[in-house]
DNA sequence: CGGACCATGTAAGCGGTTACATGATTCT
DNA sequence: AGAATCATGTAACCGCTTACATGGTCCG
């Protein structure tokens, strides 16, 4: 039910269309909360359906239209509902961390390789991360700044601070999968110190040398 | 895909039925990934159906039956291949940090509740996994030590080293994640240090005093 | 003989992935 | 005229969730 309330939370600024709705979420939610358009524009029909949005047809160019939705009061309180209950938590599954448990049955190279790859994920995400509290910081977010525009001034802070605060929890846990996963290449290493290439381990197991 | 290698990696210490690898599940793996009886069961159908395993009757009792599978060299490859090639990072979709972004909309309450319920799962993904390093380093898990008994004495640290690193790493995250969540607290009350008690915020809204 | 536990699932449904489909508009 | 981009999806598939179903065995 995630992505429902991430198109509440983005329709509670002002009516749009499906693809002004996934433009505005590509740059925002999207960095917290990943969907395609092939998930929006149905989930925004379903939402019609259920009465959380009304949509009506805009005609656009001499033949073209679009549809432009906006949010009802059922749901505004759909949203509010989510928001003040608190979140059920499921529990762990990450790939990474299974993996890890099991590296011992990875070719050295093939474990440095996996640690290698979860630093650049991690990076990239991290980076981005930084570029949105920048954004945040120096007023260059369209949706942001245009959500602070339809809301009283009283809560211009706490709006900001929120974003701020989610965006840093965001970049902490990444620095810390770096960490972990550069910890993960000094085990390695460690680990492996006797063989420092690794790449024929299988074919010496299977001839071991005769003495 | 991963259910397939996280059950590859339990049968690859012995042949086990489907339900002692269900209970070595829920014992081991399922700390870094979870899964239900009514996966695991199918799931090892299909695996057989695909090569991975070959399943045996065993007679229990006087008129039931179990299923044991054990890896085949198929099987053992399509493991390997996976501890050998990175994953791909799938990109983020965390409930937590969506809502977090939205918080303004919580009554103070509310998104305290949101907090304790965060730190109140990873306290106690914090300790379920204490615990795992515990039994790592006490030998008292069972799975580990059937492993430990089945590999070359020289690959022994690998195996441990391992799976402490995964859980060591887990435990951090859990614990970075409580201390955003307690900053989550402050940040709450900073926002809301003029009302005390926000209960009836919205009340108050809607009926302003009139001078 | 009853309760704990051994043993193995089925079925409906949901959210998400991937790939593809189609046509209009605006700009250069 | 062609490219970029506006606009809105469909379809097949997959893994996971939740709830339920069924029967055997072992022990006190």
């Amino acid at each position: 039910m995630s992505l429902r309330h991430a198109l509440l939370a983005l329709l509670t600024v002002e009516p749009m269309t499906g693809y002004d709705l996934s433009k505005a979420f590509q740059a925002s939610v999207s960095h917290v909360w990943h969907a395609p358009d092939s998930q929006i524009y149905p989930e925004l029909r379903r939402m019609e359906a259920d009465g959380l949005l009304v949509g009506t047809e805009v005609p656009w160019g001499p033949r073209g239209k679009k549809r432009e939705y906006s949010v009802t009061p059922k749901g505004l309180d759909a949203f509010r509902a989510w928001m003040n209950e608190p979140l059920s938590y499921t529990r762990e599954r990450d790939p990474a961390h299974l993996k890890a448990a099991y590296l011992e049955w990875a070719e050295p190279d093939a474990a440095r390789a996996q640690m290698h790859a979860h630093i650049d994920a991690y990076t990239a995400r991290r980076d981005d991360w930084r570029d949105k509290v920048r954004e945040i910081d120096t007023g260059t977010s369209t949706m942001l700044e245009q959500r602070l525009a339809h809301a009283p001034a009283s809560e211009h802070a706490s709006i900001r601070a929120y974003k701020r605060y989610t965006y840093e929890g965001l970049i902490a846990r990444a620095e810390h999968e770096i960490e972990w996963a550069e910890r993960g290449l000094a085990l390695i290493d460690e680990l492996n110190a006797d063989a420092p290439t690794a790449a024929h381990r299988t074919r010496a197991d299977a001839a071991p040398p005769a003495t």
